[in-house]
DNA sequence: TCGGACTGCTGGTCTGACCAGTAATCCACA
DNA sequence: TGTGGATTACTGGTCAGACCAGCAGTCCGA
């Protein structure tokens, strides 16, 4: 028996009850046999579908909430998320829950979105422009049809950030979007009028087009400004 | 009622001991009170001491165990993980051998370190400082003797931004210091000459203790422009 | 028609119990 | 003397049952 090299036996894997639904309602999701918005069962009858205790579905579900893939409502039930999980940094998980942590996120964004913009209206081509412009039209006869999805607003900065042509940025960008997303939903706040921000989205959108780095600055400061207020209330 | 518009009043939020015990443990950990390896109390042990009920500590574990802070083994106890979680956005892994990845990183970098550097200035307690300071001196005396590690640079860029108080960009901060430091050692990049870094550190801790915001953001670009001569050399 | 009480659900938490695995100790037997 | 097997006290894993507070639909009376 060496003490080096590829061991002939496997450790006995005793996997945790828990464990086993974190991965089969990941399962369910993935086969989209639960789709975002659906209310899951109630722990109790989890439980019992599942032949295990309330204490080993409540432990898969913290975990669940944890990643993004539930959204847990006490006193109405836990319902798959409505936006897509991604990894959040683990130490600001349990932030997400709070309002302060919507004002630190503003903050972040401010100074990275500021920085983007800038370089946005230096470096964008043609291209990119006519794409953005695109998107940014759609959306507004969407909503001229009263048709809105809250995602979306994000994706404006996101898209700005890519033609920014630094992967770096874009990543942070990102991240940035999909805590602001989820800790938005955690924290129960409204979004912020659609209308409002599609305006200033347009406005940047001018302003990068035509090579204005400060302007495009000036107005994405007075859009994230006008998010805190609403936010601050 | 408007439907439009900030709503006078918050939906109350009533946090879940267990992220609140989550929260605890990682702030141990953060402020090193527990140390990689370390042996947590047993569950029946932590309850009493956070006068809580072990399903909640069981909880909070779970979270922790598939963050990756801690690693339970039963029989054994549970153990703060050896291997700290650092997500790299997956999107940029296969780019952290490439030069230019570390000018798109730089750039990115400078964006929020402005920022960071500026708000630090016009936040930092006077506690913050003297421990900035301290770390600083350590640092210089150690390399007056010859003593020098590669990680330690970095460590004042994040050190600062613990100091503008806000946990998110202390966490991008840190994000980008790891894809910083793998990125170099992939390209195989030399350090920037550390006596340089050392000065120009000094000259930052100095403004940003004389509340001098946008001279510390100067000596900040400076700095990165500095290293970003030295990568494009 | 409207508003409040009622009722049954939900998740959040606690308690106490038992199981299985670990590890250190102790003791009997070779 | 030394080795190996019980003993014992711990650990995490799981279960069961209970109570609370908040949500929502229902029903009833003013």
């Amino acid at each position: 028996m060496t003490t080096q090299g590829a061991s002939l036996f496997q450790p006995v894997r005793r996997s945790r009850v828990s464990t086993d639904i974190v991965r089969q309602i990941q399962d369910l999701i993935a086969a989209e046999h639960l789709q975002p918005g659906d209310r899951l069962p109630g722990e109790r009858e989890l439980a019992d579908a599942l032949s295990v205790s309330r204490q080993s579905v409540r432990e898969a579900l913290r975990v669940l909430d944890y990643l993004g893939v539930v959204v847990v409502r006490p006193g109405e039930g836990t319902f798959v998320a409505t936006t897509p999980p991604s990894p959040v940094d683990a130490s600001l998980y349990s932030l997400l829950s709070e309002r302060s942590f919507l004002l630190d996120l503003l903050e972040a964004r401010r100074i990275l979105e500021e920085g983007i913009v800038h370089l946005a209206a230096r470096r964008a081509t043609r291209d990119d422009l006519d794409t953005l412009e695109t998107a940014l039209a759609a959306r507004e006869t969407a909503l001229a049809a009263g048709k809105h999805d809250v995602a979306g607003d994000l994706t404006f900065h996101t898209q700005l950030a890519e033609l920014t042509g630094n992967p770096v940025l874009a990543s942070a960008m990102r991240h940035f979007g999909e805590m602001w997303l989820r800790s938005r939903e955690k924290t129960g706040r409204r979004p912020t009028s659609p209308h409002k921000a599609l305006q200033f989205h347009r406005q940047i959108l001018q302003a990068v087009r035509r090579r204005q780095p400060v302007a495009a600055r000036r107005v994405l400061r007075r859009h994230l400004d006008d998010m805190r207020a609403d936010i601050e209330g």
